[in-house]
DNA sequence: TATAAAAAAGATAAAAGAGTATTTTTTTCT
DNA sequence: AGAAAAAAATACTCTTTTATCTTTTTTATA
C-alpha cells in the first residue's frame, strides 16, 4: 500500500508532533533511535518533507526537525504525496497508468466501477486524517507504539 | 497498491475468461500479445495461478491456459493472495508488520482506528468482485481495454 | 575565532521486483 | 517413432527501492 519510506515518514512526523516542544527541535538521532529506523535513510525522508514545507530543519548544535505548519493542517495525504507521489490515489487498479476517468478519458477498465468507491474512501481517509489527531492518539498510549 | 505481477495476472485471468471457449484453451502468446505484456514474465505469473488451482495449463500443441473454476467462484482476492500474498489485507498501514488487531494483540497504531473501515472495504471489494462480473464488463466494451 | 554538533549531500552497497533468454519437459499429430 | 508446438523450469540481467558510509556545510557557543 505505502512504501517503507512513506511509512517511516508518517511515523516520524507523528513522533515529532508528539514531542514536548520546549525549544521545538527534535534531533534525527533521537527519532531514529526511538522509532528504530536507520538514521541516514530517515534523514533523506525528512529532507523531502522539509523541502515540501511540512517540516523545518535547522543545522548546528541544538538543531533538528520541527513541524513547519499547524499539525491540524498537516494530513496524511500531504506526507504520502510528498514521498510516494499521488499514484495510489490516481492510478488505475489494474494498469500502470492513470485511471482513465481521473484522466477525463473514456473506456474505464472492467474493475473501475467496483473500485471507484474504494478510491474515494481512500482519498477521504488520507485527506481528513491529520497529524494533530494522530499525535494525540499516540500520546494517549503509555507505551510508545509509533 | 498491487504489484505489476498481480495486475498482469488479474488482466490475464479476465482475458482468459472472456475468450470464446471452443476447445477452452488460450495460448500465452495470444494473451501476452493482446494485453501487451512480456511473454516469459507473464508465463511465470500464470504458472503461479495454475499451482493455486485458479487456472489449468496444458502443454503440447493446442495447449494453453483455461479457468479451472467457475468464473463466478474466482474473486480478485484469490488472485491477489496468490501473487502478492495477503499483506495488503492484514498489514498495519504504517508498520512493516501485521496489524496488531488482526493479530489479536493489543496496542493498535495511531492510524489503526481511522484505517479500520478502509481495510474492511478493501477486503469486501476484493472478495466480492468475481472474474465472471469483470469478464462480462470487459466483453461489453467493443474496444479491448483489458 | 575555534570547536563541536547537527543536518545536507553524495557515493556506494544490498535486496527486491521486473523482465529476458535458454533449456527441458510434455503432448499432439503425422 | 519423429517432429513440432506449447508450457515448465532454470538461470541470468536490469531497475528501483532500501540502506549504509563518508564528506561537506551550517551554526551555536565556548
Ligand atoms: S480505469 Fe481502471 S480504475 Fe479507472
Ligand atoms: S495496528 Fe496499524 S493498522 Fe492496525
Amino acid at each position: 500500500m505505502l512504501s517503507s519510506s512513506c511509512r517511516y515518514g508518517i511515523r516520524a512526523v507523528i513522533y515529532i508532533a508528539s514531542q514536548p516542544r520546549i525549544n521545538g527541535k527534535t534531533g534525527i538521532r533521537q527519532i531514529s533511535k526511538d522509532l528504530e529506523l536507520p538514521t541516514p535513510f530517515l534523514a533523506k525522508i525528512l529532507q523531502q518533507l522539509a523541502r515540501q514545507k511540512i517540516l523545518t530543519s535547522s543545522k548546528g548544535p541544538h538543531g533538528g526537525f520541527s513541524l513547519q505548519k499547524d499539525p491540524r493542517k498537516i494530513t496524511l495525504l500531504d506526507i504520502v504525496k510528498t514521498i510516494d507521489g499521488d499514484g495510489i490515489f490516481t492510478n488505475c487498479i489494474i494498469h500502470n497508468s492513470t485511471c482513465t476517468v481521473v484522466d477525463h478519458e473514456k473506456d474505464p477498465c472492467p474493475v473501475h466501477d467496483d473500485y471507484a468507491y474504494l478510491r474515494e474512501e481512500l482519498i477521504r481517509l488520507f485527506s481528513s486524517t491529520t497529524i494533530s489527531d494522530l499525535a494525540m492518539k499516540a500520546g494517549s498510549t503509555k507505551k510508545i507504539f509509533i
